[in-house]
DNA sequence: GAGTGGTCTAGACCACGAC
DNA sequence: TCGTGGTCTAGACCACTCT
């Protein structure tokens, strides 16, 4: 499975690639290369760590593999500007929508402050030291010409998230991640998506125009930085009829 | 994603390793080396063929990540036996069912030959010149501890699985993709799922001890062997209550 | 033309598995 | 001990991108 290394959280301290590949990436993590920006040169870097190009290269393929790093013939190697898009809507095939058509629009139901639940602080690896850790509650509705097809709960922990807990939620961009990128600083690499099957409540329904008890598709989120951190929870409900998901196996 | 490379659907005629990995592909659908088997030493292909190690090298990790040969230290490079378990079950969470429990077991309900739809013809790429291609249609019933749990419809193409047109149904293994090598010699490499929902009818909610019109998960999967032709098409419902799936999502 | 990553070579030595 | 794949070296030349 090309399921992934996190090379981080793995065993690699025992080739000399696997631990370039470690210290390229904490490099990275530190912010000496930002998202966009290239990293020096294969042949840089192998003079500065005194090794071969090809241990070099078995380095940077791993955090390619991992989707750090995206190589680019002749200009480079650069890091990854993160998940963009919108990628909820893979999980869905609504009508009127495909990938040309115009991009679904959002809007912030409400926003609120709150303590953290102890799930979410064991998710977040939130210190509760001294005060107890706070976070951001959103609940967002994704609409495709005019008609709703997604809601969402949104949970981002403070204070990393502390610019966005100050702006209003009319000011918010329909696309969060490159947003999380511009004010915060955080960089969505990559995410674990859990479906299951649930029915909407009267609440629930009201906000999709459909009726209490329809059935629908739950995906419960977790989405990671750049250091593999989980910085935010999130919870989407969609009509279970325009669920469609198309899977490899192997 | 480290999605996939079919190498033989791909411009790979560029580079060198990539010529010999479709020529080494080509080999191995041909019957050369078997699933299970070893292919030569790294050392004897390179020689053979006239080039540096480094670029056999290079066109077996094509064929690795296509999940056609695996690779282990110190014994050698072997031919993929394919798909095998019981990989339906990732998409469904039943009770009483983990990975360490004794794996379902399966019933054939009924099983008629009949002629292919135009669709199948077109997925099978059966030719149908001379005579209307046949396929076996199959309706299966799975069960974990006596409950039944996935009913599943299985079409497979005349002449390939005729052995199994002629065997008892009660004959047939409780899982169908390694018996496809044995008695057919087709090696089920990987699947493409779509999933969506729907609702069971009567008969199939009778199968399965539900309501009728009782909420379900449809995994519609089209499975191919060692040469990339699809040799089976098949569509699995489960209880939606007991569906859930986890994807990393880049 | 200069700089980048991509391909390829011809070696060396190491780590694992089986005998 | 031997054969296997895994790691690493120190080069060469090619293909792409920008100026």
């Amino acid at each position: 499975m090309s399921t992934l290394n996190y090379l981080s959280h793995r065993t690699l301290g025992q080739s000399q690639y696997g631990k370039l590949a470690m210290a390229l990436r904490e490099r990275i993590v530190q912010g000496e290369w930002k998202p966009g920006e290239p990293i020096s040169s294969e042949s840089l870097l192998a003079q500065s760590y005194g090794v071969a190009l090809g241990t070099i290269r078995q380095a940077l393929a791993l955090l390619v593999e991992d989707g750090v790093l995206q190589r680019r013939h002749g200009k480079g190697t650069f890091v990854s500007k993160g998940m963009s898009g919108t990628p909820m809507l893979r999980f869905f095939r609504f009508s009127g929508f495909d990938e040309s058509s115009e991009p679904p629009s959002s809007h912030i139901l409400s926003s609120r402050l709150r303590s953290s639940s102890a799930q979410e602080i064991s998710a977040f690896g939130q210190n509760s030291h001294n005060s107890p850790p706070q976070v951001i509650q959103l609940e967002r509705l994704r609409s495709i010409g005019q008609v709703p097809r997604l809601l969402e709960t949104i949970v981002l922990p403070l204070p990393l998230f502390g610019p966005l807990a100050e702006m209003s939620t009319d000011l918010w961009d329909d696309q969060l991640y490159p947003m999380y990128q511009v004010r915060c600083g955080v960089s969505i690499q990559h995410a674990q998506d859990s479906l299951s099957f649930s029915q909407l409540n009267g609440t629930q329904a009201k906000r999709l125009h459909l009726a209490s008890g329809h059935p629908c598709v739950l995906v419960e989120r977790q989405a990671f930085d750049l250091a593999g951190r989980c910085v935010e929870l999130r919870t989407t409900r969609g009509d279970a009829h325009s669920f469609r998901y198309t899977a490899q196996v192997r």
